[in-house]
DNA sequence: AATGGACACAACCGCAGAGAA
DNA sequence: GTTCTCTGCGGTTGTGTCCAT
């Protein structure tokens, strides 16, 4: 059974927002609160879809955004962040008062990854398992930048990945939810422990061999996961700073990263063994 | 001035968890 | 237990801008 689009695209304008759009949402917004995003566009008077507003209004428009440059503090801390916690880009926004998720994957992607890689760094890629114990070696399919723009293509493309996966049986660790619902941090610290395990068992593939610096890179997510818990450090968004509070905070974050670091994060010798 | 490639970032897409029906 | 809707996530794409030629 298919899924129900999230709403009918007829008609649906897409793309860059308008001032007038934007306006209108925000106003929307302050008069009604957040939430009931499928029926918001109607009820607004807007031409979008409820999703698009939802991502316009927390990527962008939201009270408390905080957009620019990156100050090197916050560099840094995504760049230790991201070593304990991948690509888990809400986690990683939680501890960065004002940013998005969405900003600090740009940022991420377009100037970070970069850095690291011109100072002789690489990053872990995304961990992948294979069914067989014996290590192999994953041929990568590449989509160029600027793929044809044809729905066709695409299809195929999406199916080439997807048959790929299947074949491979690639590992990319689930986005975790992070809701008022849920997500404490032993719900997240569980599930990297369980897939960890389940790593474990099947065998890993690591790509990553390089000099990473605080020798981060080189940790196993369900020891981080435990450091964290551990630490009584909460990475659930409730306990997240609140967007738009002071920049001191930002200093408080760090230096309690920091603390954390020096008080688990040792490594001189890997705890894990060569067998990674 | 025109052009094309690289880059940056906003926005879109598909997937999946959670809860309601 | 099943299906559906809402919501949030990470990955990917589209497009505007910059810059070198």
């Amino acid at each position: 059974m298919g899924r129900a689009p999230c709403c009918s695209k007829e008609g649906l304008k897409k793309g860059p927002w308008s001032t007038k759009e934007d306006l209108l949402l925000t106003n929307f917004i302050q008069q009604h609160g957040e939430g009931q995003w499928r029926s918001l566009p109607k009820k607004a008077g807007l031409l979008r879809c409820g999703k698009s507003c939802r991502l316009r209004w927390m990527n962008y428009l939201r009270p408390g955004i905080k957009r620019g440059n990156f100050s090197p503090e916050e560099e840094d801390l995504i760049v230790r962040l991201h070593s304990l916690l991948g690509n888990r880009w809400s986690l990683i926004a939680g501890r960065l008062p004002g940013r998005t998720d969405n900003e600090i994957k740009n940022y991420w992607n377009t100037h970070l990854l970069k850095k690291l890689k011109s100072s002789g760094i690489e990053p872990r890629p995304p961990r992948k398992i294979v069914t067989s114990k014996k290590k192999a070696t994953i041929p990568k399919i590449v989509t160029s930048k600027k793929p044809a723009n044809n729905s066709r293509n695409k299809k195929l493309q999406r199916k080439e990945i997807s048959d790929h996966n299947q074949r491979y049986k690639v590992y990319a660790p689930k986005a975790i939810r992070l809701s008022s619902r849920n997500n404490s941090v032993e719900d997240i610290a569980g599930s990297v422990s369980s897939s960890s395990g389940e790593v474990e068992n099947k065998g890993i593939i690591d790509g990553s061999s390089s000099f990473i610096p605080w020798n981060l890179y080189e940790l196993r997510d369900d020891f981080c996961a435990e450091v964290l818990t551990a630490a009584g450090d909460d990475l659930s968004p409730q306990c997240a700073l609140p967007v738009g509070s002071d920049d001191c905070l930002l200093d408080k974050v760090y230096d309690e990263y920091l603390q954390l670091l020096s008080e688990n994060c040792f490594l001189e010798d890997d705890p894990f063994g060569a067998n990674l």
